[in-house]
DNA sequence: TAATCAAATGTTAGCGCTACCATTACTTTT
DNA sequence: AAAAGTAATGGTAGCGCTAACATTTGATTA
């Protein structure tokens, strides 16, 4: 059996609550019984029960996070970013995977509301009504991160919709008139869709159609590079590809070069996301940055304060976006 | 003040206990009963407190998980293996990230070990000694990954050692002579450093050098670049670089094409890990694949199935790896 | 119908810790 | 030297749940 706090205590000739000081208001003790206190715990070797603490105390130092996904890098670089200062601050994280699964994601509050965690991070604004509801009761701060709009809780992300007409506008400027947006599995991904219509917005504005080519596989370079061929077999005089991801982006640039499909002479593609690979690839494909590790780092600084004591009000952060413009378009 | 279960008990007038069973053994329960509980569940809002549940039942249904780094996809792919068998049995994954840093994996394991555990999934064989003395007192299942050995406990890897040796075997025997191995930060990555052992050990007991470039930030695609220059102008005649990982070959390949410096005529590039982007530049990357989201999935199943009881033995799996030949070599 | 037994539900006692208040030890002040 | 104050430590109760055993209910059998 594990020792417990009084096993300390009762080696270092003192009462539990002193120990427990020690672990928690070290400053409280007087330094003489701080070190044999000290040297009790290790001299028996105990390891602190979070959970007895957590429940006695109602409160966890766990933070839990909801991303829809693994697989997808951008969300990785977010969860970076949360954990190196949640971390510092002696934070764990608690880590959730909805698959872009609304179920499964209030499901998964469920639980973690359970471990009474300090904070609550998750992915997106559109969250199912059940899911809703928990969140409006729950008392602890969230945030909800990625996109902007009207949130529960805290909010950090950037404006997808205008991200899209960004991008949208700088095709049209370059001249490109037959342009399509392909994305991969559009439905489960609301970003994208956002994106999306930023960009028909904008085509539409200056007369031009706005066609969509929505992959059924989720999005690496396989999924860009057959998107490639379908465009190019199926809307053989489109001059542009607006894909919803560097991923897809990527895939379909290294897929041309392999095939000798001149970017942008015979088809200009653009992404988004900003990832590394895009700028190591010839051409460099034009994208729209987006600051993601600094997502992740906004919403835990915004968490860490407020459980701090400091008294910011719920409010949103747009942590904008940048286009950058390669030769790919 | 969040509703408690005797809440629930009171309102659908049974006693806690039960609506515990509704809760852990819902068939210990007449089917009306659960119903009437199930609706009062609903009614109160009751969320429930898995800190509570955990400190009485000891056992928590949480994954310690720890990774050394969460910036390289090889780990994000293992996370993802493991949580997926995870969640699916109800398993929630408590992630730790050591940044490559012994002691603070031992600060890690501490803490983790105070969350009780079901299990603890640790990358590596090795540890700082304190942190292996309070491994070898723990009395839940322990796995370690990526790297086969001597183990603590289920050991679920890859020999990396006869990796380093079956791509510098594949060098050789294509005819290159002036080899380096490149790697970045080499001495945090033990994994690297027995492949490139390894290597070392083909390439002497071809009568060959076996120089090491080791570069100062960790690898991404800039690394592999400017490594790549590094090689051409402080040993021209290189024929051959073996790269420690994918992501800095595959960033020397692009910049090779963006260069001009033809490959693998002018030089030959070979990485490891068989990411995707490998298969996707040209010219294709020689890489050893290994099967990293098998390793989460065999690891969690390890685990489950020992949680759930069945008996096995501590011992180790072999996932293997596949050298892939591509044209760059 | 009583005896028997399994299924369903309840009672009690803690899990290991911390909040809250009480007490004791040690300073400082006048 | 007594009073007043502060710092350090302790006692008690309870966080919300479940394990272990106890009891009740209802079905089955002789």
């Amino acid at each position: 059996m594990q020792p417990t706090l009084s096993d300390v205590a009762k080696e270092a000739g003192v009462s539990a609550i002193t120990v427990s000081r020690v672990l928690n208001a070290p400053e409280q003790v007087r330094p003489a019984t701080r070190a044999r206190i000290e040297s009790a715990i290790d001299k028996v070797g105990y390891v602190r029960n979070m959970l007895a603490g957590s429940l006695a105390s109602a409160s966890s130092r766990v933070i839990a996070a909801i991303v829809p996904s693994l697989s997808n890098v951008v969300f990785i670089e977010v969860i970076n970013g949360l954990q190196s200062e949640f971390e510092r601050h002696g934070y764990q994280i608690l880590l959730g995977n909805t698959d872009y699964d609304l179920e499964r994601e209030c499901q998964l509050v469920r639980t973690f509301l359970g471990w009474s965690p300090s904070a609550l991070v998750i992915t997106g604004l559109r969250h199912s009504d059940a899911c809703q509801r928990i969140l409006q009761q729950w008392e602890g701060p969230i945030v909800e991160i990625m996109e902007l709009g009207d949130a529960i809780g805290f909010n950090v992300g950037l404006d997808h919709t205008e991200a899209g007409r960004c991008m949208a506008r700088h095709l049209v400027q370059r001249g490109y008139r037959r342009i399509i947006y392909v994305a991969a599995q559009i439905e489960r991904d609301y970003r994208a869709e956002l994106r999306y219509r930023g960009h028909r917005e904008v085509l539409q504005a200056a007369g031009l159609e706005a066609p969509l080519l929505d992959m059924d596989q989720l999005g690496q370079f396989e999924t860009g590079a057959r998107a490639l061929d379908q465009v190019l077999a199926r809307h053989p005089n489109t001059d542009a590809i607006h894909f919803a991801n560097d991923d897809l982006a990527s895939g379909a640039l290294l897929h041309a070069n392999r095939q000798g499909i001149r970017v942008p002479e015979d088809i200009a593609i653009a992404g988004f996301n900003g990832l590394p690979i895009g700028q190591h690839v010839t051409p460099r494909l034009t994208t729209i940055v987006s600051p993601r590790e600094v997502i992740g780092q906004m919403a835990a600084r915004e968490v860490i304060a407020r459980l701090e004591g400091e008294q910011t009000l719920y409010s949103s952060h747009d942590v904008g976006f940048t286009l950058s413009v390669g030769e790919s378009t």
